[in-house]
DNA sequence: GCGTGCTGTGACAATTTCGTCACAGATAAT
DNA sequence: ATTATCTGTGACGAAATTGTCACAGCACGC
């Protein structure tokens, strides 16, 4: 993730209580980060996509937009779904966590929350999100794709794929060596989608293959439980 | 056809403050966890080693051994190091921050706390943790399974197992050295089925025993009762 | 507006998995 | 030894899953 500057990590925060918004501002500054805000959730995707931030701190009850939308608007771009999200989420309320959970919100915190916790938590996050890697380019075995540009390259060869193409591939070449099932792909490629029995992954899995062709078999159906790309030694 | 393994997360608690070690086994045990606790860190840390769990809940200031140096040492051996560890700190002290940072602990929440948010942390933790591969491995003598892509080698030699063996294969590994009658089979691997006189499971542990050869001999009949997968020393 | 490519859906064929049955062999009790 | 029960085995068919295709709707560029 880009920073703004040398020494600060840019946080988003999309929150539109003015009091705690005041007090996240306050208390990130204070900690060493640099802020930008929006009280709405689609302003505050607009400037996810355009300030690229370290981190995002989403209220889930936000106007406009519900921070999931956001949330799984973030994760849907290929530009931002590395971000870290830290939700906000009302006090305990169980529908609430579990669209966290099911969002793959990177972490969350109720209100009220000590602004230091919170300081903390997006400290680590954001260290923990440096650590994996979330680099603009992959390379496992005979592929290289790079994310900035969405070019897939196989032995020095070029591909000739569709951006949601080249994200199923990213998902399943991260995930290599684990079984992805076909609800965690519409989740994590296609955004949170509660379409049952749909052919959707399937064909999309087939296309793939064939453009991956001859470099296709380390894609693998597991039957009855979803798709898998083969690790091998000399990833 | 999906089967629901009874499987439940083992969470091991060390902390010697009496009263947090009630409130974490209820509430714990209340969110469906089964729980291994230790009042000390060198207690806590053999039985880290010995049961191998999914998650560690571990009080910073214990008598013994302190979290920091139990930290140090689950992450010091590879069959324990991608155990996730949240850290219970006390109230906002500074040193203890940086102690559970420093050492890398996946989650720290500072007393007192809610026991709900642990265990939804917890949760959120294991979750990663399993999606990160790390752990999810068994290993018994020469048989080494992965959940995470079902994959089952004897002797470096990968096995072609349905899911529904797999999961057998499992559930017979995970109790060796007692014998699982047909009826805990079928609601362990199965799920719950009430169908008398079934010969379903017969059936699966004779295409298991194929699949296993030659190492299928551990794979054995208690006449009358069910199966046993012998266990023995080097396992 | 038109053409092209992308994407998702539904239908159908192919494949895999699973459970049941019939029968033979093994085991335990008498 | 006999009998009843249990277990192993091969075969078969049903059900579920997956691969494939055709087509329609949508988005985008010209």
């Amino acid at each position: 993730m880009p920073a703004q500057s040398p020494h600060k990590d840019l946080i988003l925060v999309i929150e539109d209580e003015p009091d705690v918004l005041d007090l996240l501002r306050l208390h990130l500054r204070k900690e060493g980060f640099s802020i930008v805000e929006a009280s709405d959730g689609v302003s505050g995707l607009k400037l996810a996509r355009e300030k690229l931030p370290s981190a995002i701190v989403l209220d889930l009850m936000i106007p406009e937009m519900r921070g999931e939308d956001v949330c799984r608007q973030v994760r849907s771009r290929a530009t931002t779904a590395g971000i870290p999200v830290l939700m906000l989420t009302a006090k305990a309320r169980p529908e609430d966590r579990i669209a966290g959970l099911e969002l793959g919100a990177d972490d969350y915190l109720t209100k009220p929350f000590s602004p230091r916790e919170l300081a903390l938590r997006l400290r680590l996050l954001i260290d923990r999100s440096r650590a994996t890697g979330a680099g603009d380019r992959i390379r496992v075995g005979p592929f290289e794709l790079d994310r900035s540009s969405f070019e897939v390259r196989v032995k020095g060869r070029k591909l000739d794929l569709t951006v949601l193409e080249f994200k199923l591939l990213v998902a399943l070449l991260e995930g290599r060596g684990r079984v992805l099932t076909r609800e965690t792909l519409l989740r994590d490629v296609w955004g949170y989608r509660n379409t049952s029995n749909s052919r959707t992954v399937d064909t999309h899995v087939r296309r793939l293959r064939n453009k991956l062709r001859p470099h296709h078999e380390r894609l693998q159906t597991v039957h009855g439980e979803g798709y898998m790309f083969r690790a091998e030694e000399n990833d």
